[in-house]
DNA sequence: CTGTTAGCGCGTTCAA
DNA sequence: TTGAACGCGCTAACAG
């Protein structure tokens, strides 16, 4: 590996002229610019970026952490935020947290670490307190899918009350009375308020709900599997069913086929999320859309405009709004 | 940001000292240890990993590559190398080729500049020759799913002239006679090969290939849409269509729902890949399980065996052999 | 066991 | 417009 030193020997002309040209900021003269971009040419040079970290104080990359590597929401969340930076220039450095607060921590930690220009954040495990204390250090941040108080500025969020809402709102119009509902484990924020949204709902239409009508499931397929069946024990006579994300909704799916029930004619279902997978389903699965892609950009754009002084091209918006995506899983009663 | 040398200070010791205890690798006694820890927790230091780098020309990540961010098969690939990486103190930087020559390039000379200590690379697009004057260059390298010649050190793939072979087996085992295929882009390796598999079959049972029967995809789901229209024009008598992977799988499936053709009873289908939600399709897929997860696997620990020192638990393959997932849409005839 | 001293490869003053 | 010199934060000989 040549080095910035060879460069300047073989060009005849020192270590700074080689690094001026390389960052095009001062003025050089045509010819030794000539000379020094035919001996990087022919040392097959390529800067150290470690070297010019350390010596910089600037990495040109920014840390991503999701919470599982796997799966189409953080899929589309990666890609999306890579695809935006690196138009940009930018680097991303992506991390697995895995939902567990030590975890969490060292990955955060190793962005930390690793001198990050900024970082965002799909942090799930780690305290409040944690992330204020991140926000206030030097570092620039953002939390994507969480809502921190006194941190509205650097987060990104769904209406997720909302979206719960419109989901049950969605079997309501469509003349369900008996909605059952697996949610997701109950200490996250996200399960919790798409819950409040579904009790808002049932309330706004007259219709009580019912602890029986609930399963507290884990956002996970199987347990969509497992709700289903808890379900047709503790609250029979359910003609709709809204799950909490489309994993769920895909086991509930399968667990009702097994049942015998026919979708939609004997149960609707609808999801939440609207993954890229939701639409390959038998039905397609009639969901709520999270705007995680948008989310996702808008948390690049923040982070561009605010470190590297690129002006976003859309005004950062801190909410998110969800909607109905209409399929096939949900029938008219 | 408290440096090494602060923590010197304060703990009234030597800047050597303090790396000493870092590292942990010679003699500290134990009290000058306690003063260094207390004195590095009292200032919350945390090592400038970018300094460590430059200084110890060591970055303890490696750096990965894969096609997309996103999608079952390249979730599936990052988490299982991250994990056992992870495992082992090591990190990972991932980037994205998005299967064009010039992408692939710059994100693998993105790794290097970071000084990865060695590259996992997935790379499609990128040339033959490239990646041998990779391979001899001095950063260590693995390829995953591509076999290059004089190269078989260092590279890790499935069979899948055979998977393509068993695919189109087990529908003949069946007893299906016509049988369509759908391709993936047959510049691509696994593509050709799988296809190459399928005639194999077809000769073996003493079917004819009619060029009629086949239809290339693009890998995508819509491409399976396509290929199944495509093909009821072409070959219409077929009651077995085998697929290249699992998202054109899903789209023939839609796109024989739609046509009115039951699955299996009319129409059998078999996939490749076995990716996580073949078997959230109705009915679930049956397909060809291609051992990612294992390939992941087993380079990772080739990497922390010939670059790290750390030895592998399992024995060291290089070429990983498909099966049959006996699953839902293969009936027999 | 501990301290001193060179670098690692590069950016950035400050002069010239 | 160019060069010399210093420093980024840390590791790794080499002494002691």
């Amino acid at each position: 590996m040549a080095t910035i030193y060879q460069v300047s020997e073989a060009a005849g002309v020192s270590l700074a002229t080689v690094s001026r040209v390389m960052n095009g900021n001062a003025k050089v003269s045509e010819r030794t610019r000539k000379k020094v971009e035919s001996a990087m040419a022919s040392l097959g040079y390529q800067p150290n970026a470690i070297a010019q970290s350390l010596a910089s104080n600037r990495t040109n990359s920014v840390g991503l952490l999701v919470s599982e590597l796997h799966g189409s929401y953080f899929g589309d969340l990666m890609s999306t935020v890579e695809n935006v930076l690196k138009r940009n220039g930018k680097h991303v450095i992506i991390t697995a947290g895995h939902v567990d607060e030590k975890r969490e921590h060292e990955a955060i930690e190793f962005l930390k670490s690793r001198r990050c220009d900024a970082l965002i954040l799909h942090a799930e495990a780690v305290s409040d307190d944690y992330l204020k204390k991140l926000v206030n250090s030097k570092v620039p941040v953002v939390v994507i899918n969480r809502k921190v108080d006194e941190l509205e500025q650097n987060c990104f969020v769904v209406d997720n009350v909302k979206g719960g809402y419109l989901a049950t709102k969605a079997a309501i119009d469509a003349g369900h009375k008996n909605i059952a509902y697996i949610s997701g484990p109950l200490f996250k924020k996200d399960a919790s308020d798409r819950l409040a949204g579904h009790k808002k709902a049932l309330e706004e239409a007259g219709l009580t709900f019912d602890s029986n009508s609930t399963f507290e499931g884990d956002f996970h397929e199987s347990s969509g599997q497992e709700g289903m069946q808890h379900l047709q024990a503790t609250f029979p006579d359910f003609t709709a069913l809204v799950c909490a994300n489309d994993e769920m909704a895909s086991g509930a799916m399968t667990a009702a086929r097994e049942a015998g029930f026919d979708i939609p004619s004997k149960l609707s279902i609808v999801g939440f999320d609207n993954v890229l997978f939701s639409r390959y389903l038998y039905p397609k699965l009639t969901t709520i859309n999270n705007p995680i892609h948008a989310m996702g950009e808008m948390a690049a754009h923040w982070v561009l405009e605010h470190v590297y002084d690129i002006k976003s091209p859309v005004p950062i918006e801190h909410l998110f709004v969800p909607e109905v995506v209409d399929r096939d899983t949900l029938g008219t009663l």
